[in-house]
DNA sequence: TTGAAAGCGCTAACAA
DNA sequence: TTGTTAGCGCTTTCAA
């Protein structure tokens, strides 16, 4: 790695002069400036953003946390994160903390420790306690755990409302639902809204409700027993996509026909759900929007820590596919 | 952020002696050590990592660049790699490049100023010249485009010829292949274990051979074209899984029966493929192995620049599912 | 318009 | 067993 000295004295100048014309900022003559910019292009010469980083305690990166990057939600999420990081000079790195706080919270101190310049989470271990020691700038995302941290969600609970009324609607007389991780608050959020519409029918029991963790593997064992125990579920409202493309199968599996006998309805809208046979309906997230508004957010927060928090919830939508279907 | 010397202060020792209990190196007595240990905890004290990468020159860093963070193979390559660098202390990241070599170069830069350790890369623009200017020790994963890179990969030639044999065996009669970016390197080697085993057949004509990029969208539009014009074909070796799944697609929209009238197999064995109706037959690679292996020899390559360059082809396996059947 | 030098927080000689 | 100090490579006052 060749430093910032040896372009100095290849240009026959300080180190502070070609500190300047690195920066762009203060002056130098236009001669100087050329024959620094020529050494530093012989020399190959590239700043290293330790020690920047160490002087300013910055570091143009932007990072983002996710629970389980195996889920299609997370890349395509990330996605969008990712394009308005690049766009505003930051370099963006995505991890992984498996749903384990010990590994949020380890990711948290280590890219603390590396000066990020702020971070985007999807949590649901976070505390607002946690929160409180974390001096960088932090945006939540998808879900929420303090009124303290700027939130970007989408509208969780009347997307709940709108998957089970359109079930209803189409004439399922027994829904049941997949819930996902009870600590996430999208999962509270969506069971609420499910329970809106269906809690005062007098078809409704509670062992209608089983958790499916937002996992595939987990949904599955859940639904197949359900599916088992109580054969008359003519409609089921999974709480991810992913958990739905799970039901989906299991359907397949125990000979119950999708949309005939059962409706499914998931939540996301990913693209999983377009490539599965029959295609899911689902209440779809604005994804894109929903990254790139957390993503914008947080360079604004990095730009002025005083700025204040605030919570964005984003509408979701309906889209019908072929997993639903009107009774006759 | 505490610093060191704040619990140097505090603990009225000097910074030198709380650096040697920080990093357990050199003497120190047991009472002034727990004098130390004392200080850091009521002051909450983490070391600056940017600092400790100044001095050493590293960074505890590791990433992974993946050229398309939505195709799920890389998600699930990913866990594997993060799996081994967090066993052995180290921060891993993943960085998506959409396969543009503008961005695989940014991160590299971006990630070299940072000190990264090293850098783990699935590439299809990289060139030799390019690895020529990294200083840090780097695998290719995947994809070769060096004999001078350390890399892992599977055996994608034998994979390709497992499909094609297999699809040949159970009746098929004209067989196309749809691949992938020709610029990477296991395109090339998919194609020419493809030929290996259909080149001199008399039906074989070069029109079987088609385009998909590893894309979905891009495959579903060749294979939608291909299968238009040429009816006749009744196997498909999909370079990828994610293509096959398009190629799943495709056939639904032009009711063309799978496996009946179709058999499609991809390549890869992600577990999207487990999910589709058919589910997919497919060349499964060893995923986690082959992530899990590149990290290893990427820790050893830190740990010991001098070491040798090699590449380990690990074998992959045919898995036999819905979305071919033997023909009567 | 330029340069000297202090300092970001840490580690590791070297001295004591 | 502990402390002093010189850097790691950079930016930014302050002086010239």
């Amino acid at each position: 790695m060749t430093t910032i000295r040896e372009v100095a004295k290849r240009a026959g100048v300080s180190v502070a002069t070609v500190s300047r014309v690195l920066n762009k900022k203060g002056y130098v003559s236009q001669e100087t400036k050329e024959r620094v910019l020529l050494a530093i292009e012989d020399l190959k010469y590239k700043p290293n953003d330790v020690a920047r980083s160490l002087f300013k305690g910055k570091s143009k990166l932007i990072a983002l946390l996710v629970p389980d990057i195996v889920n299609p939600f997370f890349p395509e999420l990330a996605r969008s994160v990712e394009d308005v990081c690049n766009a505003h000079g930051y370099t963006f790195v995505l991890c992984n903390t498996d749903n384990s706080m010990e590994k949020e919270l380890s990711y948290i101190t280590a890219l603390q420790q590396k000066s990020v310049d702020g971070l985007i989470v999807v949590s649901s271990t976070l505390t607002k306690e946690h929160t409180e020691e974390i001096k960088v700038p932090i945006v939540s995302l998808d879900r929420t755990f303090s009124a303290n941290v700027t939130t970007v969600k989408s509208n969780n609970r009347q997307g709940a409302k709108l998957a089970a009324e359109y079930l209803k609607s189409i004439g399922c007389k027994r829904i049941a639902h997949v819930t996902g991780p009870e600590s996430a608050s999208n999962t509270r959020e969506r069971l609420k809204g499910f329970l809106d519409v269906v809690r005062n029918d007098d078809w409704f029991i509670s062992d209608y409700i089983v958790t499916g963790n937002y996992n595939m593997l987990v949904a599955k064992e859940a639904i197949t027993d359900l599916l088992l125990k109580h054969p008359e579920i003519d409609g089921l409202f999974a709480g991810n996509d992913v958990m739905a493309v799970g039901a989906l199968k299991v359907a397949e599996q125990l000979n119950v026909r999708v949309p005939d006998d059962l409706s499914i309805i998931g939540f996301d809208g990913i693209t999983l759900g377009e490539t599965t046979t029959p295609t899911l309906t689902t209440v779809a997230q604005p994804i894109y929007k929903m990254g790139s508004r957390a993503a914008e957010l947080l360079i604004e927060q990095i730009n002025d820590p005083s700025i204040l928090k605030k919570t964005e919830e984003l509408p979701v939508e309906l889209i019908v596919r072929q997993s639903t279907r009107k009774k006759r």
